[in-house]
DNA sequence: AATGAATGAGAATTCATTCAT
DNA sequence: AATGAATGAATTCTCATTCAT
C-alpha cells in the first residue's frame, strides 16, 4: 500500500493560490510542496515539471470557468438579460472570493512570453471567455457590437481586477463588473 | 573623460524594454549587461542591486508620464475636452510604440506582492494617473462620479493592454482609448 | 535510506579542519563541498549559509570542550592539583592532534568584529573555559588571583598557540602550558 | 602639476587600521581608499596590489617596533631592569593606544597560510621582538632560559593582545604586561 | 596623480530536478 | 507515493585590478 499524502487536485489548489500571490516565478516547488505538506521532489510524483504543474493550474481553472460560468452563456432556457445578470454574478463570486487576482491574467504578464505552452492554454481561456460573452450579446448587439463589447468586458474586468489586487480594495473591480451587468439594459 | 560604454539612462532604457518584454525574475542582470555592451558585473558600477534598477525603471517611466501626458490635465488654457483628447492620444502614442506593455502593470501583477519599494512607486504612478483624469474630469462630471469614471479609465486602460500583449494585436487597445475620449462628448 | 554521501558531523568536521588552515574568508563553500565529496551547493541542504555553518563548527567545538576537558573542573573526586595535571593535558592532547591552531582564537581575530553571532559564542566559549580554571585554582589562590591567573592562562595558552601555528613548531605551546600546569606546586 | 591627495604614508596609516580591526579579506580596497579620500582605482598609483600594500603595513609596522621598542634593548648605557621597564612600557603604550590588537598578530591567523610573503615578513617581526627581548634578559637569566622566557612574553602578549580585542577590555593585557616588567626583580 | 568606467574571476546562494531507498 | 540527499546550472553580487582620459 503506497502511502498517499496528497493528490493532483490538492497539489493543483494549493499552487493556483501560491502563484496567484507571489507569482510564477516567485513560488518555488519547496513552497508548494510545504504548502500540501510534501518536499518538494515529491511533487514529481503528481507532475512532470513545475511548468507542467503550473499549466494544469491553468487547466483546471479554465474548466472551472468553462463549467460554473461561460456555460451559462449557453443555456437556451435563459434570456440574454437573465444570462448577463447570472453571467457577471458567477464572475464577480469567483473573483471576490479568491486572493490574488485572476492567475490566467497574472501569468498573462508574467510568463506568457516565455513559455508558450502556457501562453496558448491563457490564450485559449480569454477566446472562450469571449465567446460566451459574444453569445449574450449578439442578440441584443449585433455581431459585429457584441465582439467588441466582449473584448472590452473582458479587459475592463482584468484591469479592474489587477487595481483590485494593487489596492487590495474591491470597489473598483465591483463598480466595473455592475457596469457590465448593465450593458444590454 | 574616462572609458565611458554606457550610462545610467541607457541602462535604464534597456532595461525597461527587458523588464517588459520578458518580466523582472526572467530578465538577468547578464541579460542587461549584453543590451548594453557591458558584462553583468559591470552595471553594479551603476545601480546597487537589481530592485534598485528596477526602481529606477519605474521612476522613468513615471516621470515621463508626469512630464508627458499628467500634465496635459494642469494645462489652464486648454478645455476638458481637449484635454481629454491630448491625454488619450498621448496615452495611445506612448502605448502604442513600446513592446511589452505597460511595465508598472506588469510589475504590479509580477512582483508588487513580494518587493515593498516597488509596489509603493507602482501606487504612486497609478494615483497620479488617476488625479489627472480626475483633474480632467471633474468639471463636467462632478467629484464623485469623475472619481469613480477615473479609476475605471485607467482599469480598462490596463486591461486593454493586457490584452493587446497577449494577442499581439492592438485593436482593442485603441477602440478602448476612443471610448476614453468620448466620454465628455 | 536515501543517498547519502556526508552528514550534518562529517562536514562539521571538514569544515572546522579548513576554516582553521585557510580562515573563513579563505575557505570556500566549493572547497568544503570538496573536500566531502559534494558540490558546493549541497552544502546547503545541511546547513542554511557559511554562517550558521561557522557557527555550528564553534559550538561543535565549544561542545567538546566542554565534555572532555572543561568538565575536569567539576570533577569532584579529584583535588585540585590532579584537575590540572588532567586539564592541561588534554588541552596539549587537543592543540597537538589538530593542525591550524584554535579555531575560536583565529575567528576571534579574524571575524569577530565583523559576524556578531559568531563573536557571541566564542566569547561563551573563553568564559566556559576561565570558569573551569577558576574553580581549579580558587581553593589554593583565593577567589581574586584565582580569576586574574585564569585568564592569564587562557590568554598565554592562545598567544603560545598562535605562536606554535606560525612558526610550525610545538615548543613553545609545550612548554606554556608546562608551567601553567605547575601553578599550583 | 599633478594632484596629490594623499601619500604612501597615509594610505598606509588608514590601511593599518582598517586591516587590524576588520581583517585583510573583510577590508576592500574601496574602504581603504573611501578612508583616503580616493577612489579604490586611486590605491594602484602608490601600491602595485593589496597584497603588496599588506605587506608595506607590515614593514611600517615592524619598523616603527625597530626604532621605538627593539632598539631599547641595544642601548648600552641602560641597566637590564631599565631596559625591560622601559620595554615594556613601551609596547604597552603601543598596543592601548590602537584599536584592533596587533595586526601582525591577527594578520598571522588570518593570512600566514595562504600569503607567504606576509608569512615572511611577520615571522621576521616576532624573531626580531625575540632577540631584543633576549638581549635584555640574557645577562640575568642565562642564554637558554633567555631566549625560553622571551618567546613565553611575546606568547603571552600575544595572547593577552587578543582577549583585549575580544572583551574590549585592557584590563588583562595590562596585568600581563606588568608580569613581564616585573621578570627580572 | 586621480578618476570613473569597465572587467573577469569568483563568491554565496537558489532552485528545478533526479535518484536510491 | 514519499523521502532526503544530491546535483548542476544559473543568479545576484563582490572585488581586486586595469584602462583611457
Amino acid at each position: 500500500m503506497p502511502i498517499c499524502k496528497t493528490n493532483r487536485e490538492t497539489i493543483i489548489s494549493e499552487s493556483i493560490h501560491l502563484f496567484k500571490v507571489h507569482g510564477y516565478y516567485s513560488t518555488t516547488m519547496a513552497d508548494i510542496g510545504k504548502s500540501c505538506g510534501l518536499i518538494k521532489g515529491s511533487i514529481y510524483h503528481h507532475f512532470k515539471s513545475k511548468e507542467d504543474l503550473a499549466l494544469e493550474c491553468l487547466i483546471y481553472i479554465h474548466k472551472l470557468f468553462e463549467e460554473d460560468i461561460f456555460s451559462i452563456a449557453y443555456k437556451e432556457e435563459l434570456s440574454s438579460l437573465v444570462k448577463l445578470e447570472l453571467f457577471t454574478e458567477s464572475v464577480e463570486n469567483y473573483f471576490l472570493n479568491s486572493e490574488g487576482g485572476c492567475l490566467l491574467g497574472n501569468f498573462a504578464l508574467e510568463i506568457s512570453n516565455n513559455i508558450p505552452s502556457l501562453k496558448n492554454e491563457i490564450i485559449s481561456y480569454f477566446d472562450h471567455w469571449e465567446e460566451a460573452l459574444y453569445e449574450i450579446l449578439k442578440s441584443k448587439l449585433g455581431e459585429k457590437q457584441a465582439k467588441t463589447t466582449a473584448k472590452q468586458c473582458i479587459a475592463s474586468t482584468q484591469g479592474s481586477i489587477m487595481m483590485m489586487r494593487l489596492y487590495d480594495s474591491p470597489q473598483i473591480f465591483q463598480e466595473q463588473n455592475k457596469k457590465i451587468a448593465n450593458i444590454l439594459t
